[in-house]
DNA sequence: GCAAAAGTGTTCCTTTTACACCCATGC
DNA sequence: GCATGGGTGTAAAAGGAACACTTTTGC
């Protein structure tokens, strides 16, 4: 009656933002057939006892040592053929880190985990570039109409960052000053005191995303579009 | 290595509409334990050869006799105890009917297979409300920005059919005069000859869904809105 | 003619877009 | 002072919401 034959896993597409370098995408060197030496992304199989999000959780520390900030199941893909060894059929998440978190560690299943920019993806194992494809997607709709962007920023973060965030996302250039403006008038961004020095120019002040305000605002029908 | 201990299956949230009857939902009385009984949304165990597509479609034939107009997946649901009786991860689907579809039989796992309204749902097996709500707010905010609302309809409509489709699925009142106006500017539909005759008041235009106009546009960047 | 529902037009207001300009800092 | 990026304001355009009025049908 059951479904001794088809196998379970979980895969997590986990993205990082640094100003300098755009988005980023953690990838593990697999280290066993098949696809033996391709990069893929990190996951696993799901064990009997725990949830999907606590097996995504596990395999990525074990795989990479990254934990996330923020985790979103993206899509089942369950095409018979997908796995060419027997049916698996896999639950992808996808993941957001803070920059800081940047520091990585090959371990188990990898040979290696490393950070890839977009725009320099090696050819990924399996449908993985099709389950990447469908997080990047998710990730631009999302961050327009749900206040996640913020998780791949440090916790105080300038109106340039945030601004800069978007662009790269979007891929497109956004209005400086609509783009403040629009922010600001949501009135979920908590302005602090410091400053950012030390580059050219005037400095800009810092915020910090008050996600207690936001919470509270949503409950009242504020919607967060961006 | 694998994963033998975790069973896999599809179920589906299948929505008719009837102008007068409103939003109805497709749900099968279980034969056997567990929740013996109770209702519950069609499903039922993936075969190791067929994708999760064709084993939602053939469930729903065998359990309920219905054929989907759309089908889309929803969301996996895989808490280690929403089954009593051993881990089974679930991947959801919604689709959606035309009223003319409506007839059904009761099959193979189901004692009885019956349209319910949404105000009048009985207690569900398992955790099935829980993809029952999700299911709504997922068809609520895509009937928005994707042109699905058509697959409840029957291939010709008036523009007071889709109107009152769209207020039932909001569940709030939409001016008919905008709601019009707006539908009308995104030029996907396609005005017919025939006009709704029998009723009281003027008759109105059938209208039809040209498909192959809004993939155009929607090539060249327009969006549908709602 | 009257009631009922379809179809058209107009006005007002909010939001978006595209800018110009001033301010604070490093050198 | 000058270059550089931050911060504020404003005007035009577009889009959405509210609503009055006309048209076509059944009785």
């Amino acid at each position: 009656m059951a479904t001794p034959n088809i196998s379970l896993t979980v895969d997590a597409i986990v993205f990082g933002y640094e100003p300098k370098e755009g988005l980023s995408v953690l990838l593990v060197k697999r280290k066993y057939p098949p696809f033996k030496g391709r990069w893929a992304i990190p996951g696993g199989f799901v064990k009997e006892k725990e949830s999907l999000e606590q097996a995504v959780e596990r395999e990525l520390e074990e795989e990479t040592g990254v934990k996330v900030n923020y985790l979103e199941q993206l899509y089942s893909f369950g095409n018979p053929k997908r796995d060419p060894r027997s049916r698996i059929v896999t639950i992808a998440y996808y993941g957001l880190v803070r920059s800081a978190n940047f520091e990585l560690f090959a371990a188990t299943d990898a040979e290696d985990a490393q950070w890839f920019h977009l725009s320099e993806l090696p050819k990924l194992a399996f449908d993985h570039q099709k389950i990447l494809d469908y997080a990047l997607e998710r990730l631009r709709s999302k961050v327009g109409y749900q206040p996640i962007g913020f998780k791949l920023l440090d916790k105080k973060f300038t109106m340039e960052e945030i601004h800069h965030l978007y662009e790269v996302i979007y891929g497109r250039k956004l209005d400086r000053r609509n783009f403040r403006k629009k922010f600001l008038k949501l009135e979920i961004l908590e302005e602090l005191e410091e400053k950012s020095g030390g580059g050219r120019g005037r400095p800009g002040s810092y915020y910090r995303f008050d996600e207690k305000k936001y919470l509270a605002l949503e409950k009242k029908g504020m919607t967060f579009e961006v």
